[in-house]
DNA sequence: TCTGGGGTCCTAGGACCC
DNA sequence: TCTGGGGTCCTAGGACCC
């Protein structure tokens, strides 16, 4: 909430920490030639990809996240490319959030390098909310390197937090005071808050919705009959509040759904190449599962032709599964039922959903799918020990290209961290 | 030269059951 | 001889985030 609702009670401090660069960052800390240039984090080198971070230098000639690298390179032509390495960023992210609950456990791993902390009980005692945060900051720059900086936003809820942070970069603390909430609102445009897309975006447009301020002139029974329950959200973020809780590390919800999509190399972009991109991300998949010690119940196929258009679709199981077998066939069915693979297929993913606990599937353990389920752990450990590249059952020659493509997929650690951290933005490495 | 990879949440219509 | 309403599951698809 706003903060200061209630009498005697301490108005709730938030604060948003976001680290600067954070991928390029990490590259030009551990490799002291990358330091001072313009460099850029992107994906796979065979396939043309996109900016998942610019280092300054870079950013100084307009190189943003987001972008294709195509695009990078024509702003700047000297700039080096840098494949990812989620692993490494993971085990930075790690070292950072332990520093933070040093300082309270109330600490909310929002991604792989953004963190909220809820510091109302400990600001006053390192000298106030601005004094705390540099402490955060020389702490984390001690701890990590000169070249892994981060920028901090404070205010009174999560919204305005994230908003304050725009202001404090790179390297700097801001903070937004109750007394500047109404200016904030008048200021910030409507897709600077997170949660409001081009779409959104668009559409609030048509109603003259260009500033947050701007949502105070509907009411909240109106904007929930354009947008749904999110209306109500809307609603809230134009006076400036935020109803969503800090959500602290230890108190992580499960993970819900776990899955593999993959861009297409050119040479694989036919048919049968397709099917064998899916047998390959079938097996990650159900590898992954079996790790983690899920199940799930539903299989989610996606097909993206030349067009960029997407055809797939879900289907449920009886029961829940780790097999990857079986998400195959499943994930074949459903493409044959949606018109079979585009003739150039530039991406396959696939996704089980509706993940439970292993441990509470009770099986019909038919004769063939135990021997099966002992085949899939033997191949586990053989995989765990060499890596993923070590063993291809199916499809050995699409594994064979994707292999030289991407250089091996590497090894597929679960660290669990959080679910938003570590699942998400893993840039595969070459 | 077209645009990576990992996720979450919401809506809407139809089937089916009580 | 006509028809209610609530609940849950399934499928399809859209929007958004880092």
């Amino acid at each position: 909430m706003l903060g200061g609702e209630g009498e005697g009670k301490r108005a709730v401090i938030i604060l948003h920490l976001d680290m600067d660069a954070y991928f390029a960052s990490v590259e030009q800390q551990a490799d002291p030639a990358l330091r001072g240039r313009p460099i850029v984090v992107s994906g796979r080198p065979d396939i043309h990809s996109v900016v998942a971070a610019a280092s300054r230098e870079a950013k100084r000639y307009g190189i943003r996240a987001g972008m294709t690298t195509w695009e990078a390179h024509k702003l700047c032509p000297h700039v080096t490319f840098v494949p990812g390495d989620p692993d490494k960023y993971e085990s930075v992210t790690r070292r950072f959030v332990d520093v933070l609950i040093e300082y309270t456990p109330m600490v909310e791993v929002y991604s792989i390098d953004e963190v909220f902390m809820d510091i109302t009980q400990e600001a006053s005692r390192h000298g106030g909310p601005e004094a705390l945060a540099q402490e955060i900051q020389s702490r984390l720059r001690a701890e990590l390197g000169d070249y892994i900086t981060c920028s901090i936003g404070i205010a009174p809820n999560k919204l305005l937090a994230k908003l304050a942070v725009e202001d404090a970069k790179p390297a700097g603390v801001h903070r937004i005071w109750p007394e500047d909430v109404p200016r904030v609102l008048r200021d910030t445009p409507v897709q600077a808050v997170c949660g409001i897309g081009p779409r959104t975006a668009r559409r609030l447009s048509h109603m003259g919705v260009w500033k947050l301020a701007d949502l105070g002139r509907y009411s909240e029974n109106y904007l929930r009959s354009v947008f749904g329950v999110y209306g109500t959200v809307l609603a809230l973020w134009g006076r400036g509040v935020d109803p969503t809780p800090l959500v602290p590390y230890w108190r992580e919800p499960e993970v819900k759904s776990v899955g593999h999509s993959h861009a297409v190399p050119r040479a694989l972009r036919h048919p049968e190449g397709a099917r064998s991109v899916l047998l390959y991300l079938c097996e990650r998949t159900g590898r992954r599962l079996r790790a983690k010690g899920l199940a799930g119940r539903v299989v989610h196929l996606d097909l993206r032709d030349a067009q960029m258009r997407h055809r797939g679709g879900q289907q449920a199981l009886e029961v829940p599964t780790d097999d990857e077998e079986i998400i195959f066939h499943t994930a074949l069915a459903l493409a044959k039922r949606h018109g079979g693979f585009p003739a150039e297929t530039t991406m396959v993913g696939v996704r089980v959903a509706s993940v439970v606990s292993r441990s509470e599937v009770s099986r019909p353990l038919l004769a063939d799918q135990a021997r099966r389920e002992r085949l899939e752990a033997a191949m586990d450990r053989i995989r765990d020990r060499y890596g993923e590249s070590a063993l291809w059952r199916g499809s050995v020659y699409a594994c064979r290209v994707l292999t030289q493509a991407t250089g091996g997929m590497g090894r597929q650690k679960d660290i669990a961290l959080t679910r938003k951290s570590v699942d998400s933005r893993s840039t595969p490495r070459p």
